[in-house]
RNA sequence: GGGGGUGUAGCUCAGCUGGUUAGAGCGCUGGCCUGUCACGCCAGAGGUCGCGGGUUCGAGUCCCGUCACUCCCGCCA
């Protein structure tokens, strides 16, 4: 008999009723009659009830091991007998007698209890992180995040993606967030980066001709942690492909995503490709954000035009200076008590809205403190742009435009739901394409890259050189799910005439592109293939798939908000030693304050 | 860096407008119990009310500061 166990904890059934096995495991729950014991056994795979009765003579030894002690247990397969059988089990028609018991590893007063579906406090859980872990629904999320990933590169690697590593010691990126660095122990003085992603080095694997690419590749980002964001590291499913356009890349991504998502997403409806494509203006207009959440049947509509010239001042004014109105139509509304409508007014307040007008339509006609501002010209055409009719209302909010906007997309994500019109049982996908290729920095004025610099301007050199900047358009995308952004992605600038002429738009002198993406611009005067890609983030997805609003729940070893590990006590300090090596001192903070 | 929430037994929580000895469930210890599956019943141990200061005759409760966890803003091409 092997030395811990015949059998898996969920393997036993009545067919192996009378087998001698053994099994070893975890004591889950002990239900102690006394002179009858039942014990909860549970590994990875299951839980199968063992039962000791006070004849045995082991009955004192198995009577005193605690909770989560874990255990090895020989002895019969017995059938239940009809009463007892318990249907909510896999071995519920089975237990095992014990007749030889052994303690493994004993466990002390627990910090939590694993049998238990009560929420600990985060602290518990992450100093304690392995009993937390053996508890059943974050031990199936991280299977579930395991079991994705694999699918992820069956997928790819089906295509013809080829997996690749890439250097986790790097030198610092161009642009975008704060850099974790490394000290060099050779170099002193000198630091390496860590990756924020393989950005550049997946194009440099086009330029080397490996033609497809893909990574499930860690990325190192030293920003401030949220619900769905770890402090520091996440994964992304990073991929490459050459010789390709826009819609080749989608090609390749939908069935991914979409295959991934319909075995894994508990049967909920996943969107078929071909995925809609929105442009981003058409979105920003529309949902009134670039990560839209198609769930929501709302489309938000432009009705300037419709309150230009109206008594109403407040609108009329505001048009005449250049602001735009936004309808947000609410269908179904119409039945809701005035409340609804008052709530809805104070919430456009808190987010500092002037507030959130509407007219409700009956028998035709439009109801409302604002509805009598409209003739019935301007009332039919708003019914039928904003595609209107009895029973529904509709809201209105007038700003500049991206603010009008920006606002018109809240309010129909909190009509949505207040509503209730967005159902939790389906997985809805679109690509936003068409992102301008620069904007205007919020302060100062000056054109900066809106996304990737080294994206492929649409229109190439000729719309660099002709066209107002903040009207070009980049070969750039990206993928969002339920209102989620998943990923961006983009077909790359691999022209370096091309490249140069777009960060001298963005500001930057030749000199400063040489030396600070000399490695890159240099590898594409060598014979670059046109290529682009993406880069979807796993942790997101896993979120989705197990229908987490955090993303500790899915990851294995996560950190507090504060970027701390509490198991494993990190970040610490350095021995002197140690700082000598890498040529390093720690300045101490000087004490603020008066004394 | 800023704003909000939380912090009471090993764990999850209750504790009213400040008032006598700070409670419950789970876990733990002891006793009873041979068919439970969240077993049941009885008893017990277990508390720096996060920490420091203040107000008050009196503080878990009010005030100030601070720490931890968390959510959000900034940040995250």
């Amino acid at each position: 008999m092997h030395e811990y166990r015949t059998h898996r904890c969920g393997d036993l059934r009545k067919e192996n009723a009378g087998e001698k096995v053994r099994l070893s495991g975890w004591i889950h729950r002990k239900r102690d009659h006394g002179n009858l014991l039942f014990i909860d056994l549970r590994d990875h795979y299951g839980i199968t009830q063992c039962v000791i009765d006070v004849s045995s003579p082991i009955f004192q030894s198995v009577e005193n091991a605690r909770l989560e002690t874990v255990i090895r247990v020989t002895g019969e397969i017995v059938k239940r007998s009809d009463d007892t059988i318990n249907a909510s089990l896999s071995t519920g028609d089975i237990e095992l007698n014990i007749s030889e018991f052994d303690v493994l590893g004993e466990a002390g007063n627990l910090p939590l209890q694993v049998n238990s579906d009560d929420d600990y406090g985060e602290e518990t859980r992450l100093r304690y992180r392995f009993l937390d872990l053996r508890r059943d629904r974050i031990h199936k999320n991280i299977v579930l995040r395991s079991r994705v990933i694999s699918d992820i590169r069956r997928r790819m690697t089906d295509q013809g993606f080829i997996e690749f590593q890439t250097p986790i010691l790097t030198s610092t990126s161009p642009e975008g967030a704060r850099d974790f660095l490394v000290p060099s122990r050779l170099h002193p003085g000198e630091f390496y980066a860590l990756p924020q992603a393989p950005q550049q080095f997946k194009q440099l694997i086009m330029i080397a001709g490996f033609d497809r690419y893909f990574q499930i590749a860690p990325c190192f980002r030293d920003e401030d942690a949220r619900a769905d964001r770890s402090p520091g590291e996440f994964y992304q499913l990073d991929m490459e492909m050459s010789f390709v356009s826009q819609d080749d890349v989608f090609d390749a991504l939908e069935p991914v995503l979409h295959g991934i998502f319909s075995e894994f997403g508990n049967k909920k409806v996943v969107t078929s490709p071909p995925f809609p494509r929105i442009p981003y203006d058409e979105a920003l207009l529309k949902y009134g954000t670039d990560k839209p959440d198609l769930r929501n049947p709302i489309e938000i509509e432009d009705v300037t035009e419709i309150w230009r010239g109206t008594e109403f001042k407040i609108f009329a004014s505001a048009i005449d200076k250049g602001s735009v109105v936004r309808a947000i139509p609410a269908p179904g509304a119409g039945s809701k008590p005035r409340s609804f409508f008052d709530k809805l007014n104070d919430w456009a307040r808190a987010e500092g809205a002037g507030g959130l007008g509407y007219i409700v339509f009956e028998k035709g006609e439009g109801k409302g403190p604002i509805a009598r501002f409209l003739d019935d010209e301007r009332i039919n055409k708003l019914k039928v742009q904003a595609d209107l009719k009895d029973g529904d209302a509709v809201f209105f909010t007038c700003a500049a435009e991206l603010t009008a906007s920006q606002f018109a997309g809240k309010a129909r994500t909190r009509i949505g739901v207040d509503l209730e019109l967005i159902t939790d049982d389906r997985f809805d996908f679109c690509w936003v394409v068409d992102y301008p290729m620069y904007e205007a920095d919020h302060h100062t004025g000056e054109l900066q890259f809106s996304h990737n610099p080294f994206s492929m301007p649409q229109g190439g050199l000729e719309a660099l050189e002709k066209l107002d900047p903040l009207e070009i358009k980049a070969y750039q995308y990206d993928i969002v799910c339920n209102g989620i952004e998943l990923s961006s992605g983009a077909i790359r600038n691999h022209r370096p005439e091309i490249m140069y002429k777009a960060f001298q738009i963005a500001g930057y002198t030749t000199e400063e592109v040489e030396t600070r993406f000399g490695g890159m611009l240099n590898a594409l005067k060598y014979g670059a293939p046109p290529h682009g890609g993406s880069a979807p983030g796993i942790d997101r997805i896993v979120m989705l798939l197990a229908n987490e609003e955090n993303i500790r729940e899915i990851t294995m070893f996560p950190m507090t908000q504060q970027a701390q590990d509490l198991m494993m006590g990190a970040p610490a300090p350095a021995d002197r030693s140690h700082l000598d090596e890498l040529h390093l001192d720690v300045i101490k903070k000087p004490e603020t304050g008066d004394n």
